[in-house]
DNA sequence: CCATGAAACATCCTATAGGATCCACGATAT
DNA sequence: ATATCGTGGATCCTATAGGATGTTTCATGG
């Protein structure tokens, strides 16, 4: 707990900026799930009043990212349990399969080249900086899937699906794997069928995608 | 907008009672779509200070239920449009089907008997109170599906099904339809499928269910 | 040695006040 | 008559201070 920097911003509202600085320190873990937060040493951190601090944790709560006890105080989110994650799965499995049939029925030429390209994409691979591109793959992962949710032309599909984006974010910083290459080629083949206009072909592919994917997570759980 | 109720509560904290309180308003349509909302005069009309104003409209803007511009103020949000009322059933079509299958294949005998006994229930008829019939029933139907969402084990199925229903209540209390017999009889064939442990039925039943209501509900448009 | 109760502490929660920003209205020039 | 600019008012946003609540510690009795 030692990030002695004042943070000068002031891009609308402090409760806004406030917001997005507290939801990074989550993401990447400089604040650890369980952890207390005290809303005056936030305060005087980020040199604001303890106000904006209030409506930024507020914001967060929806979010799922930081839990509150009245009269308590707020805490980080614990991380999911097992069941909770098979759940988060399930999910993600219902959203994201829509999302892809439907990016591959209704999408227009622009957005299907656009999640091509992003499929074809790769990560500079730092070799000194493993964490850095860890974080990378994460940003580039976030953005295809983003770009499909987009494609869908449902929006309240898209917010549910980054909603549950932030989880898998936080679960995948604790547990880092590296078998991105996979990955990848997985983005590949979904964005080639929607590149296609078959819908049931990238649907497939997007549950393929995740069946992967959960596997390669449950591994930390053992 | 007159209603000089005081209104003194203390559940536990002041933020927590304005958000529900709030909330309700909203709901109920105390607060019309596309109002602007004072924060100072909220503030006066429940006596209380700005603060935990601010902290319920924070929250409340994450449940989509506010709108923010910055240094501007508050809205309440403006009713769906068609595009977006279709995106929302889409969106419940998937959850809601998915929750129901769920509950056919996993949900204790204990559970499955609870949503047949809500689906038996039926809405004391109040002729002459037509307004509060039509808000029974709404709580009916919301608790029904919540029992399902619940009996599926999967806690952000039902998060993301509850949260819809928000909005979805919204528009009802604009656009009353009175068809609530056939909503009945569809309610009973879910919960019978349900209580028969049969998925492919429960979730057929299901989506006729919600594509008749979303029928039943788009004459609202014409 | 363990359980119980009370007091001190830390922290949250709320109210009030003042600075900052946006919007509306009106005056002036073209 | 229209457009532009400046001013006033309303409202939001933030900081500070004090009351309220939960937690912890420590002493006391069993």
């Amino acid at each position: 707990m030692a990030r002695p920097e004042p943070i000068r911003f002031r891009r609308s509202t402090l409760g806004e900026d406030v917001y997005e600085t507290l939801k990074g320190l989550v993401l990447e873990h400089s604040l650890s799930p369980g952890d207390r937060i005290n809303i005056d040493a936030l305060a005087r951190e980020f040199a604001v009043s303890p106000t904006p601090v209030r409506e930024a944790l507020a914001r967060l709560e929806a979010d799922g990212l930081v839990r509150k006890r009245p009269l308590v105080g707020y805490t980080v989110s614990p991380l999911l349990t097992r069941a909770e994650f098979e759940a988060m799965f399930e999910m993600r499995l219902l959203l994201e399969c829509a999302s892809t049939r439907w990016a591959a029925e209704r999408a227009d030429t622009a957005r299907r080249e656009a999640i091509s390209g992003e499929a074809a994409t790769t990560v500079a691979s730092e070799e000194d900086d493993p964490d850095g591109w860890h974080a990378a793959f994460t940003v580039l992962d976030a953005r295809f899937h983003d770009l499909i949710a987009e494609a869908s032309g449902n929006e309240l599909l898209r917010d549910g699906i980054n909603r549950l984006h932030a989880h898998l974010h936080l679960h995948r910083r604790y547990f880092p794997y590296a078998q991105a290459s996979a990955t990848t080629e997985e983005h590949r083949r979904i964005a080639a069928a929607i590149l296609a206009a078959d819908p049931d072909a990238a649907e497939a592919a997007m549950r393929d995608h995740l069946s992967s994917a959960r596997e390669r997570h449950l591994a930390a759980f053992d």
